[in-house]
This record gives C-alpha cells, structure tokens and sequence, in this order.
DNA sequence: AGTTGTGTTGAAGA
DNA sequence: ATCTTCAACACAAC
C-alpha cells in the first residue's frame, strides 16, 4: 500500500535512472485505468516523444513533467507499483505475459501484474505492475494540474520544512472527527494511510479512536514530531514491503523491522507486552496497543 | 468451496 | 451539508 514513504521512494529511485529520457511508446490492457484523457489512443498520441523533466510527489501522487507543458499523474492506489528494466511478452511459460528479461527481484509474483509498459529512450522500460487495477493515470497540461481542484484540495505536505508546528495545530483545529481517520483524510493532510497512522498513534501513546476536540497541546505536539520521525525513517528504508509494494528495481523496502503495530493483531506490544488489538473504524482496520493507547 | 479481509478514493446513499 | 457505506478488483486466508 503506497504511502507518502512509498511513493516518496519510487520518485527519488526513479530520479535517479529516467531523466532526459523520453517516452517512445506505451501499451495497456487495462485503458479505464486512463482517466485523462478520455481515449488511450489520445493518451498514447499525446505522451510520445514528450521528454521526463523531472518527477515528483504530492500526497501519494507521483507526477512526470514533461516537456512541452505536460504531466504524467500516476496514483498507485493499493497496490500498483512503477517497475524498471526490461521485458519482452512471453513466448513461452507464461504466454502472453511480461517476462522480464533479467533473474532476480523482478521475477516476483507481485511484480508481475504488468498492466501498463512504456518504452523510454536510452533502451529502458518503465513498468506499471498493479495486481487489483484500481491506479489512476491521468495525463495533464502541467500548468492546469497544478491549479486543479484536485491538487488545490489536498493538504499540507507533512515533510516540508515551513509546515510548522503551529500549521499542524490550524489544520487539526479546523478538522473533526477520531485522530486516526483525521490522520488518513487527504485534505487535511497529504500522504498519510492506514500504516503510518498506526504507527505514529502507537509512537505517541495515543488512541485511534480519540477524537481531535479532546487533545491537548502537548499531544498534538507528539503527533506533529512522531509523524517527522516515522515517515522520515521510512523514506531512509525504502518503504515498507509487508504486501504488494516494492521499489523500482523490483526490491522490498526495509521499514518492516521498525513495524510496532499494523498487522500485529494478537502479538505482544514491544514496549510493555500487551497484545495488541484491532478495531474496526469507517471499514478498516485501527492496529494499536490498549494499555499503552488508552481511550481516555 | 464459499466467505471474508485487504486499503485508496470517489461516488452513492442516508 | 455531512456522515457512512460501497464499488472498483484480485487474491490470500480462513
């Protein structure tokens, strides 16, 4: 499930590997996934010979600015992940299935529901591996993007360095509800999911269902620095790979090992012991520890 | 073998 | 308006 670290992993490994290149051609067999513009054909016309710029992330959103004023937008949604290398369809095995042409990570059944395949110069592949076809492919006039109602909606980036403390506190203010779902909600703020509002509530010893109105300074200022530090130190190992996710190369990211409490139902808390517990809140699932993350 | 859980987002329902 | 539920889809686990 790609969240801000997730996707923030894809963007800088991409970086690193596609700029200056431009696309060549594209394929799909899944077009509804291309919600802009109306038509792969179009889709496919618009975006050849366009040159990468430079990409970036807002919120979970990884966008390709390209030359000429235009922008690819992908959201991966719950498990779609960007894949580099090389593939050819398969002769032989899996017929009429991507079969990378290089051993190792790639091989992976996860990386292996390639429903999007770009050709970029410079001999190199751009692979789209989404096993339950919900992402979202939009291509943009760049400038018309950036004043979009859709990106004008979303929230504060967490990470940036002039969201200060006190910003945290105005958005918290102006939001209601249970801090987790507050956490979750993209318009308060941008790239937070079901992991890492976990993780940062059990950081902060604070319960899911708490509702904003009720916390105090101090808590919120726990919440504002947990939520540094955890995505932070998720950036640095390459995300977290417990499902679908897998970075660029096909590799998993590391950030399982900090793990405290999503997915942990029913094993022991690492600070005091307890089991932990998992309730149900907006039909999903709220990981946390009951003795450290009292309701109060 | 049928049912349920998975988690993001937008749309439909109340 | 505002809140909750559900659908999109595929697969693993029960």
């Amino acid at each position: 499930m790609p969240e801000l670290p997730e996707v923030e992993t894809i963007v800088r490994d991409l970086n690193k590997k596609v700029l200056n290149r431009a696309f060549i051609d594209v394929w799909t067999d899944v077009k509804k996934l291309i919600k802009k513009p109306s038509s792969f054909e179009e889709f496919k016309k618009q975006i050849r010979n366009k040159k990468i710029k430079k990409i970036w992330r807002r919120g979970k959103n990884i966008i390709f600015d390209l030359s000429d004023n235009y922008s690819l937008l992908i959201h991966q949604k719950l498990t779609g992940h960007l894949l580099l290398g090389k593939w050819q369809i398969g002769p032989t095995g899996y017929p009429g299935k991507w079969q990378p042409l290089s051993r190792g990570p790639l091989e992976e059944p996860v990386n292996r529901y390639i429903h999007f395949m770009f050709w970029l110069s410079g001999d190199l592949m751009l692979a789209f591996s989404d096993l339950r076809k919900f992402a979202k492919v939009e291509l943009w006039r760049s400038d018309e993007l950036k004043n979009s109602e859709e990106f004008k909606g979303l929230g504060p980036e967490p990470l940036e360095k002039n969201f200060t403390f006190n910003k945290f506190k105005e958005v918290l203010r102006r939001a209601q509800g249970k801090i987790k779902q507050v956490l979750m909600d993209q318009t308060v703020i941008a790239g937070i999911g079901n992991i890492y509002s976990d993780e940062i509530l059990w950081e902060t010893k604070i319960h899911p269902f708490k509702e904003i109105k009720r916390l105090n300074d101090e808590e919120i200022k726990k919440i504002y620095q947990a939520m540094k530090k955890i995505l932070t130190k998720a950036i640095k190992l390459g995300g977290e790979s417990i499902s679908d996710f897998r970075r660029p190369s096909g590799e998993k990211g590391y950030f399982d090992s900090e793990r405290k409490v999503y997915r942990r139902e029913g094993e022991k808390c690492g600070r005091c012991g307890t089991i932990i517990k998992r309730l149900k809140l907006g039909g999903r699932s709220a990981h946390y520890c009951p003795n450290c993350q009292p309701i109060r």
